[in-house]
DNA sequence: GACTCGTGGGT
DNA sequence: TACCCAAGAGT
């Protein structure tokens, strides 16, 4: 980038930048677990979402040792959500292998950091430049925005990934490239927005090809998405004594590792009654459940939890959803 | 490279 | 309403 536009941007970020929790104070030093655990948080989730998951989780677990040496089950539970379960589980892999294999200390170097479990290539960049000062290239979805716009990009993603990390390269300092990385984001986040950005305010306008011809929202070019299909299922709230059965769900797939309620196959042979439906649309699709209720005459050796503290069963969304309609039906009962 | 994997907010 | 989008990673 030429130096008056990276100058224009890197005094722009130094007065306008975001204050995160997980970002140090000027003349802080940045906490590699602090810095770790937001990255993952915030993958393909936004700041606001993340931002009272960080808080609870620095608290409960300050350090990455407490992080490892907690039950898995607690943060999942802790994680519930926040969506991507495969990433809690990572999480706890990656603390496990930094507090028992590394001495605690996270590696400092992008290749090391890459094999870490949860940690891609957006991630190892981002810990790399804004934790330990290395040089790296971060590219999120609000570089590649600014970026596109930056050189007017016509080649659509996902196809112009490769291109758009070269030109990223290319604009990278070899000194402070985590404030370099993190005032892209910042831009990214509040002035080069996906729709209406403000040109107006933005440090590098003056270097913006999409910008000189009046085309900024027509960038990134994407790729066109598949239409969501619609499916539907079946979710069973079965209550004994004040109780509720749920289910543990495999770690493969679907909210995998979570607590559910039981799915498909009636966890008893009893007399179900029709309690309404939950619609819930995830990524690439869009599920309607149904949720039929009953009583049992007796418990057996599953997972019961008190109906009275289910919204502390650490439940997804849609079956934290299901749950209370359950909890509805047993009110009305 | 295509596909899977959540959720909530904005428009 | 329906769609877009988000500090992506793993398979």
């Amino acid at each position: 980038m030429p130096v008056d536009a990276s100058n224009a941007l890197l005094r722009w970020y130094a007065v306008d930048k975001r204050r995160l929790p997980w970002r140090a104070e000027a003349g802080e030093r940045p906490d590699p677990y602090r810095i770790w655990l937001s990255e993952v948080m915030l993958q393909q989730t936004t700041v606001a979402a993340v931002r009272p998951y960080f808080e609870a989780f620095t608290s409960r677990w300050p350090k990455v040792a407490d992080l490892a040496a907690a039950p898995e089950a607690d943060v999942m539970a802790a994680w519930a959500g926040l969506g991507y379960y495969a990433r809690a589980r990572n999480l706890v892999a990656c603390a496990r292998k930094v507090a028992g294999e590394l001495d605690g200390i996270f590696p400092d170097s992008e290749a090391a950091l890459r094999a870490l479990p949860g940690v891609g290539r957006y991630t190892a960049a981002a810990i790399a430049a804004i934790a330990f000062g290395r040089r790296a290239v971060v590219v999120d979805a609000n570089v590649e925005r600014v970026v596109s716009r930056l050189f007017a990009v016509e080649e659509a993603l996902p196809g112009a990934r490769e291109r758009l990390y070269a030109l990223t390269d290319a604009l990278t300092p070899e000194h402070g490239a985590g404030d370099f990385a993190q005032a892209m984001m910042d831009l990214g986040s509040g002035i080069c927005t996906p729709r209406s950005p403000d040109c107006g305010r933005c440090p590098v306008a003056a270097i913006c090809a999409a910008r000189a011809r009046g085309e900024q929202e027509r960038f990134p070019v994407k790729a066109p998405k598949r239409a969501r299909p619609r499916r539907e299922g079946v979710a069973y709230w079965l209550e004994h004594d004040g109780h509720v059965r749920l289910v543990r769900r495999p770690k493969q797939g679907l909210l995998g590792g979570m607590l559910a309620l039981p799915t498909d196959d009636a966890p008893a042979e009893v007399p179900w009654r029709e309690a309404g439906s939950v619609d819930h649309v995830f990524t690439h699709f869009a599920l309607t459940m149904r949720l039929l209720c009953a009583e049992s005459d007796r418990r057996d050796d599953g997972i019961w939890w008190p109906i009275e503290r289910i919204d502390e069963a650490g439940l997804p969304t849609l079956f934290a959803r299901l749950a209370a309609r359950g909890s509805a039906w047993r009110e009305a009962a």
